[in-house]
DNA sequence: GCAAGTACTGACATTCTTGTCAATATCCGA
DNA sequence: TCGGATATTGACAAGAATGTCAGTACTTGC
């Protein structure tokens, strides 16, 4: 040992009194483990508690490691939750456009519906968005633009191909946004009143499934009676 | 002026420099009135920026009293919020009902649609909820609870006297109740996320104008379809 | 093995926010 | 006009939160 009396007791810092912690073998996760990780650590915690659970300490303790490791992954905490919103903007939109796009010839808006509801409640999802655009984030991100053009898109595409197919006129493209929009809405909107609703019309979760299907049985109404 | 030197350069605490602050006369307003200002400038805050701009010294720098005052009016923080809470439910039932009330004959969906809309939109109510209802407050409140229960109760009383009326058949209740809880997650939804997807939509004031009008005619349709 | 790179840590600094307190100014009734 | 009640204030206390920094320990390429 060359360098001899490095980690001894010498320089003074970590002090080491005699027997006491067997020093807790760090452990070193790689960049992108370490960051998924906290990122997951951070979406439970708003999700179950809100926007003022979102304390880089209490992350830092879920994921099991110090605060300073969070910056030094995100730079800050503004950092931390872009990242979030990134994410989640991610994870959303291929929830989305994925089940839009695998059964391609459904034209049942039961389970387009069904998607969208859960794709938004799951995880806290519709939550976490809805926190970030209360407190005036993502105003210019424009995240959300092109999720919701796409959608709109590839709906008014399943509608027209549904249509050439009846051989009923196109359906105009105004009503497939709305019909798109007021999905989202209310979706957003369940996710976070309609606990509380649900409670307070004495619902239980089989009645908030029942709601899910009237809803989606009054645009079916909408769609086949033709615009 | 009998008492004399009372405010002239005396006793120590407030030091007055030379020719400084005029004192600046100080303001006394009645309790009520205090609380009544506090209140507004706390809405306004929490519509404008969100939750995390609900600081007791801006709120005070904006009514032109200084913190404490607050403090002293409510107890805490959390009892400004509580009080906040209280009123906007309060604020948020006069409107609903009445609106459901006034025009007793209207059977109409449009207008209490737009009404719900309206109270939900206008001065950030449903935000102001939805912070509420996402920091876990009001779970046991159960203000929500009468409000809702109340309105189902107007509305299918409404819906059951025009039944009588046109001969048709009573509307079922729980059809009523989805009716009131689609309208109300729209509206939630519509507060929080609606100017994110117009703007991304390409929708103008007018267009989100029509699309109001749109979901209100596919409910009118609804009605009219008999349950 | 060695050295460079970097994930990670403890301690500290800074700033912000709620809450306390004693003192003061204003209103209102006697 | 006096005196009590109370709305209001400045200064301070306590704690929490983010961010900084120098140093430590693990990994990997040579």
């Amino acid at each position: 040992m060359s360098s001899v009396a490095k980690n001894s007791a010498a320089k003074a810092v970590p002090v080491a009194k005699s027997a006491e912690k067997p020093a807790a073998k760090r452990v070193r996760r790689t960049a992108e483990e370490a960051r998924r990780l906290i990122l997951d650590a951070a979406e439970e915690r708003l999700a179950r508690q809100g926007p003022e659970g979102l304390r880089l300490q209490d992350i830092a303790r879920d994921v099991g490691i110090s605060h300073p490791a969070i910056l030094h992954h995100f730079e800050s905490r503004e950092g931390l939750v872009r990242a979030l919103i990134a994410r989640t903007n991610a994870q959303l939109r291929d929830s989305l456009l994925g089940a839009l796009g695998s059964d391609a010839a459904n034209q049942d808006a039961a389970d387009h519906i069904g998607h969208v509801f859960e794709a938004l409640s799951d995880r806290g999802t519709a939550r976490l968005l809805s926190w970030l655009l209360l407190t005036g984030r993502a105003t210019e991100e424009s995240d959300a633009h092109n999720i919701m053009g796409e959608i709109v898109e590839a709906l008014q595409a399943k509608r027209e191909e549904y249509a050439k197919d009846q051989g009923t006129p196109a359906p105009d493209k105004e009503d497939t946004l709305f019909i798109a929009m007021l999905t989202a809405n209310a979706a957003f909107g369940e996710a976070i009143v309609g606990r509380q609703l649900a409670e307070a019309a004495g619902l239980d979760q089989d009645g908030i499934k029942r709601f899910r299907k009237w809803f989606a049985k009054l645009l079916n109404d909408h769609l086949e009676s033709g615009s």
